[in-house]
DNA sequence: TGGCTAAACATAGCATCGCTATGTAATGTG
DNA sequence: CACATTACATAGCGATGCTATGTTTAGCCA
């Protein structure tokens, strides 16, 4: 080695993309490197190409994601505080959408798939509780669950992001869970209850929205 | 007028693209006319840019998709039905996962909804179904039912087709719907075998797949 | 310490993208 | 039958991602 590549031009980038991501401007390679002195070539010594870059960006997206999973206060009862993940899951997604996107379309895995095994275990810890408090059955497979849990996160804020149902969907978050964590043990109406507690304080129908969604006169 | 346009052209530069998106060929203005002999003009003569070509072509996926649920045969048993709605819905969709993604990636409706209607109000036709057959309550509400239901088969077969999920954990459809149907007054067990009768026939696990999915040793 | 080497970086140019300006051919209407 | 308006073809523009080539810089070892 003769001359050591700069790790912070590579956050720098990458902050970059993302800031763009969210403002929604068109982010090329051009305009990327704009305004920060680096060349385009920056761009092909640290990801490869553009396609290197999306695919760090993307990584980006998980470990933010896993950051913000982090941050969802645990309770005694391990059902709210799963309802409280994955409102904190849709959160952070419609915070972020264009994110979020870039997160899902590659066809390809992650780089280092940690973060996003992370973001799972924390629902699978969750469940593993509701399963030691009696509240699900003990035969639940937890990773099932999980990614059934995220199956239902996943398709309500995809379908909520990019335009076809309104913000006012995400109120079927909790009719949804309900019934599934119901199916897994739990007393409906216990389960109704603290599932109302863990999705419903994160983001009321009616929070200021960034990014409207399309008027949607047709969708439910 | 002077000169009428012809439909056949559009239309063949309809189907053109959505071929060429099923062959997960690279769709651009220039080699969707190349070969079909008329000019790239005719793009914006007939949608006016690449915008209202992928519009049309959004349209297209939603008439292909009303289409394919109307083939779905209806028996006694509604839940079944519900659950085979289901599953034409994600058999479609993965038989076609480039055309499914460009049905959704979209920020803007659908000139003509009429199809995206129709698809979801086959579903709300079953659930009437089930509530006059007293399968479900009389207090369901057909429309979010159905809409939760599009959620659940909308996130599985997103997270299936780009990617993160392989393609086996589709059978999670069956216990999530089963859940979510025995949560609107269904017998569990009754419940449990009308969706599995639904859902299994149509994609079993195993089924030769078109599009492999990405090695994804780092998701369930 | 100083020169050699390889990596980091800048510049210029290429093929291709969507799109538009301009010109030509064709057809329905008066 | 002549006109007007639309369909269609060609050429070219700005911008995209990428690569080839040259320049500068930093680390290693004699």
């Amino acid at each position: 080695m003769v001359r050591t590549k700069d790790p912070a031009v590579r956050t720098l980038l990458i902050e970059r993309a993302a800031q763009m991501l969210r403002a929604r401007e068109p982010v090329t390679l051009r305009s990327i490197v704009a305004g920060t002195g680096v060349s385009t070539m920056a761009v092909y010594t640290y990801f490869g190409g553009m396609d290197g870059l999306w695919q760090a960006v993307r990584q980006e997206g998980f470990t933010r994601l896993a950051a913000r999973l982090a941050t969802v206060p645990l309770t005694p009862d391990p059902v709210r505080d799963l309802a409280a993940l994955g409102a904190a899951y849709m959160s952070n997604a419609l915070s972020n959408p264009d994110l979020y996107r870039v997160m899902f379309d590659a066809g390809f895995a992650l780089e280092d798939p940690a973060a996003a095994d992370e973001s799972l275990h924390s629902l699978v810890r969750a469940i593993e509780r509701a399963k030691d408090t009696g509240r699900f059955r003990p035969d639940v497979d937890a990773v099932a669950l999980a990614t059934q849990t995220w199956v239902i996160g996943h398709g309500l804020v995809s379908l909520v992001a990019t335009g076809p149902l309104p913000r006012q969907a995400l109120d079927h978050g909790a009719p949804i869970l309900t019934a599934l964590f119901t199916g897994c043990g739990d007393t409906p109406d216990r389960c109704r209850q603290s599932v109302e507690l863990g999705w419903h304080p994160d983001f009321a129908p009616g929070t200021p929205q960034e990014h409207p969604s399309a008027p949607t006169t047709a969708y439910p």
